[in-house]
Order: structure tokens, then C-alpha cells, then sequence
RNA sequence: GCGCUGUUCGUAUAAUGGUUAGUACAUCUGACUUUCUAUCAGAAAAUACGAGUUCAAUUCUCUUACAGCGUACCA
């Protein structure tokens, strides 16, 4: 594995690219980087049908937001390109030519309903239609292997159409080789022949994919589960190239995080999480889907959290940065299993990420909120209320929520928190703590603290008493951080405005 | 149906042919003689079922169940 490790990524632009796409691209990135190897964007769009046209610009900025960027790709590098295999078309014919004239493949003239009729046949009667040489010998089908020589002139000439399937050879076992699961074994009797050339002129996914990785020098194929079926069709194309096989590994697949079956947009729109790395518009029905960079993540907590689903270090450590990962991950650590995706606990890494930062970094972040809050202050000071409210928060979008009584005075107040710590005596009690208050000389933490915990004291009342009816007047609700901070943050005056606002409003 | 793959606390996972089966998220409880969605402490919680191999299996093998993927001129 020392040498000229080169792996890709494959997606077809078919729409926005979702978490489980996100993450085979970052195991791709993970382990290219790990062997110094070089990651490849190819765009594999041969089916023109489901084309979307916006969706290789967004697979582009997905990558480039994770800050797992391609190293070599369409306008990038493009020693191998061209790298979309629309622009590659004319290469396919060739090598698929070439399966013919070995023997590895044959035209089939059989149109999709002849066939969608033998299958529904076969149903009927409890058995599976395979397109191979079982079949082949029952005379059913219309292809080059039944068919005379000239037939078959006659019948391209004619200008009928025609696909070119691979010749599957009969009773073999295959044993595959799989970085993740190790050895599979597979009769080739329960193979399909599969069409490797379409009628339209295009190659299929399978023919493609393994002419393209062999002209740009793939080492190691690492792909979603999906795929795992097709590993011996894989395998055997490179057999009948007599080109060398790279390496594969297959990534289980990302379910959803309730009942069964796999993570799908759906998920997340009931459930409320994104399922896409950023924000994407369906062209076509102008759908909006919510993206985890405008949800507020932060693309390196986003990373962090995908990297653990389906791959552990084998150490306790949960928290990565990406050259950590780069450096740790190992294709053998990374599990069979499908793992249930979490937004809980996605939403602890951005938690976590969020406590990282500098006050200085999260005040900028929190200054368009502020913005359109209508709200100037100086730096100084949101930094102070930035320090004092993060620890509560996981996305810099609460910060507004959890702060906003250290720019204004509440408009409201808790209604049941009222109802429970309003009593009778409060008001006066409260006026009493005004004139306390209105003593302090110099108004700090500690003397706010002693003078008015000595005053309570003194009264021989308890501290909830006098503090929850404060925290009631000054924060509108029973939340927030330390009193005494808030109180000498917002200044003498303020506070003992807001304690009359109180007053007034609730006694 | 057939083929392939998988199955450890609710979830993600760790470890091991012999241990009290570890950790994190979530949950519950307590603490913080002032709040909380925060923090700290604690609790509860798992080797899918059944066989076989073995002195001993959660670990190896097989059956079953369940799940996922594939079964397209889609990728």
C-alpha cells in the first residue's frame, strides 16, 4: 500500500449529495491522505435521464465546506481527464469492442419488454429470470451467442438496436477479496450478464467505471455497500481486461435513526435534522432542503461526527481534527455493520467544537445576529457575554437567545415561573433589595455579592426567596448565567430599572 | 423468491476462547445551601434465538429469526 495510493470519488450528479455520500468521500479523503495518495473527483454521469444539472457544482462545494477538497478532478489537475464520463464517451466503444473480440461479451437484441416478459414468467412460476448461459442455451434469448453470424450483421445493418453484454463464465466460484470484510465467495452460475454497453451509445456504470479506474491508475476502490453485489461482475471485467485489479473496500451503509432501512431525506425533515451538508434546491419541484452548514454546524464538528459512523479509533478519543484523522484512520477499523446515524449526538460534536473556540472567534460569529437584532456594543463587552453564555450553547445561533437581557431590558416575563415565585411579600422585598443595591458604592461582583448575601442574610430569609424573583426581573425567565455577573454586566442602574419594571409588571 | 452482507446496553461502539463485558450520546437520580437546555457525581441498561466444537464461547462453526443491499439498457 506504500506506493502511489490514488482512490475517488464517484458520484453521480443526480441531486444534492447526502450524508452517506459525505462520508465515503472523507474515508476516500482519510486514507488518501494517509498514504500521501492523491483523491480523484470523477462525475459519472452516463445515465442522461436523471441528470440535474446544479448537482456537480453543489458536490463541489459540499467537499470544499468539509474541507476535504479533490486533488484532481474536473478543472483541477487534470492529468487523467477529462473527469465527467460524458466528455469520456467515445473511450468506452473501444474496450467494450475489445470484450467482444475475446469472447467476454456478445450483442443482445432483446428489447427491455421481451425481457420484462421472461421475468415476469419465471416469477410466476417461483423462479428467478437470470440473463445467463442457462437461459442463453434455451433458445429464449435474441443475441450473438444463438444467433448466426450473418443474422447478426443483418440485424446491425438493419439498424436495430443492440446492447453488448458481458459473458458471465459458467460454474465457477469466485473468491473476492474485501479490505472491510474480508473474503466473499460467489457462484458465477447466479450472475447476471450485464449489459455493459447501452443502446443509446452510452457504457453503463459497470463499464465505465472500471475503464475509467484503470486508465486513472485507482489503487483502492472505496464505495458504499451498494456495490458489493456487482464485486464480481467487477472483478471479473478485470480478469477479461487482463488488467490488475485494485484493491476494495465496502463502507456499510449510514440507516436511519428510527426503525428500519436506510437514512433518507425523509428522515430528516421528520425528525428535523439535515441530511445534506448544505443548503440544495431542487431544480426541478424548487424544493428547499435545510443543509448542516446553514443549520448552524461547524464543518469540522460535521466531520468529526461522520468519521466515527462506521470507523472507531479502537481508543477512547471522540474528538478529531481532521489532520488527527488523517493520521489514525485505518481502513481494518472500519466496521461491517450499518450504523444508525444520531443527530443527538451530532449535535453534542458541535458542542463540543463550539467550547473549543476562542471568545474572540464565537463575539465575530455572533455579530450578525446581534446585527439583526438591532443591537451595537462594544467588542469588549460581547466577548464578556460570549464567555459567561457558550457553555449552554451548541450552535452560535443561540447566542441571541441566551443573551439577549444583556443588551435589553426583558419585555416579558416567564408566566409560570411568575406565578411560582412572585408571592405577596416580593414586591416590597424587592424594593427593599433596590435601596440595597442603590447603596453599593462601587458596583462590583464581590461587593454586589457580599452586600446583598449580607442583606439576606440578615433578613433571615432564604437566598431563593430574593434571588429567583432577581433572576425573574432581570432575565425574564429562571435562566441564564451566574446573577452577580449579570447584574454588574449590565450595570447598577439597569438593574435596578429592570428590578422596578418588575415590580410594576408582576407585584 | 434468489444472491450477498450484517446482528454487543435505546443508539454509536470497545474488548475478550476463562474479567464485575469498557466508553460516549440519550434516559433517570442527586449535587451545585439562586436558575437552566449547562456542569459535576451516580444509577439503570447489551453479547438476537437454538444447536455444535471445547474443560470453557459473546468470541470459532452451523440452523433459525430479523435487518440491509442487490436482483434495470440507474448509479
Amino acid at each position: 500500500m506504500s506506493e502511489n495510493v490514488r482512490v475517488r470519488f464517484a458520484p453521480s450528479p443526480t441531486g444534492a449529495l447526502h450524508i452517506g455520500g459525505v462520508r465515503t468521500a472523507l474515508f476516500n479523503y482519510l486514507f488518501a491522505k494517509k498514504h500521501n495518495g492523491t483523491f480523484v473527483l470523477r462525475i459519472e454521469d452516463t445515465d442522461q435521464t436523471r441528470y440535474v444539472a446544479n448537482a456537480e457544482q453543489y458536490i463541489v462545494d459540499a467537499l470544499e465546506w468539509c474541507n476535504i477538497p479533490f486533488d484532481e478532478g474536473p478543472g483541477k489537475n487534470e492529468k487523467f481527464g477529462p473527469y465527467r464520463q460524458s466528455e469520456r464517451k467515445d473511450l468506452y466503444k473501444k474496450y467494450a469492442d475489445e470484450l467482444l473480440e475475446k469472447g467476454w461479451a456478445y450483442y443482445a437484441f432483446d428489447t427491455s419488454e421481451e425481457l420484462d416478459a421472461h421475468r415476469k414468467d419465471h416469477e410466476a412460476n417461483g423462479k428467478t429470470f437470470i440473463y445467463n448461459w442457462h437461459n442463453r442455451e434455451k433458445g429464449r434469448l435474441v443475441n450473438s451467442l444463438v444467433l448466426s453470424e450473418e443474422e447478426v450483421q443483418q440485424k446491425i445493418s438493419a439498424g436495430e438496436k443492440y446492447v453488448v453484454r458481458f459473458k458471465t463464465p459458467q460454474d465457477e466460484t469466485l473468491i473476492l477479496e474485501d479490505e472491510v470484510r474480508g473474503k466473499i465467495k460467489i457462484e458465477t452460475n447466479t450472475l447476471d450478464d450485464k449489459v455493459l454497453f447501452k443502446s443509446d451509445g452510452m457504457p453503463t456504470y459497470h463499464l465505465a467505471n472500471i475503464v475509467d479506474d484503470h486508465l486513472m491508475e485507482i489503487s483502492h476502490v472505496i464505495r458504499g455497500e451498494e456495490w458489493l453485489p456487482s464485486l464480481p461482475l467487477h472483478t471479473l471485467l478485470y480478469r477479461a481486461f487482463e488488467w490488475e485489479s485494485p484493491k476494495f473496500a465496502h463502507l456499510s451503509l449510514i440507516l436511519k435513526p428510527v426503525g428500519k432501512g436506510k437514512l433518507s431525506k425523509r428522515d430528516g425533515d421528520k425528525l428535523g435534522f439535515p441530511v445534506f451538508p448544505l443548503e440544495y434546491t431542487n431544480e426541478k419541484t424548487g424544493d428547499v432542503s435545510r443543509g448542516y452548514k446553514e443549520d448552524g454546524y461547524f464543518s469540522d464538528a460535521f466531520i468529526n461526527m461522520l468519521s466515527l459512523l462506521g470507523w472507531n479509533p479502537g481508543t477512547e478519543q471522540e474528538l478529531f481534527t481532521l489532520e488527527e484523522l488523517t493520521k489514525t484512520f485505518d481502513l481494518a477499523r472500519v466496521s461491517k455493520s450499518g450504523a444508525k446515524f444520531s443527530p443527538d449526538k451530532t449535535k453534542w460534536f458541535n458542542q463540543q467544537y463550539l467550547q473549543q473556540k476562542t471568545n474572540e472567534e464565537l463575539a465575530t460569529l455572533f455579530l450578525p445576529l446581534l446585527e439583526e437584532n438591532n443591537v451595537s456594543s462594544d467588542a469588549i463587552y460581547i466577548q464578556k457575554v460570549v464567555s459567561l453564555i457558550k457553555e449552554r450553547a451548541v450552535f452560535v445561533n443561540d447566542f441571541w437567545g441566551l443573551s439577549s437581557f444583556f443588551f435589553e431590558d426583558p419585555t416579558a416575563y416567564d408566566e409560570k415561573a411568575s406565578k411560582k415565585q412572585w408571592k405577596e411579600t416580593t414586591g416590597s422585598l424587592m424594593e427593599e433589595l433596590v435601596s440595597v443595591i442603590e447603596a453599593i458604592e462601587d458596583f462590583s461582583i464581590e461587593n454586589a455579592q457580599t452586600d446583598i448575601k449580607g442583606w439576606i442574610t440578615s433578613k433571615e430569609i432564604g437566598f431563593g426567596k430574593v434571588m429567583q424573583p432577581l433572576r425573574l426581573s432581570l432575565v425574564g425567565k429562571l435562566a441564564g448565567p451566574d446573577l452577580f455577573e449579570i447584574m454588574t454586566m449590565i450595570g447598577k442602574e439597569a438593574t435596578i430599572k429592570r428590578i422596578k419594571n418588575a415590580i410594576a409588571a408582576l407585584s
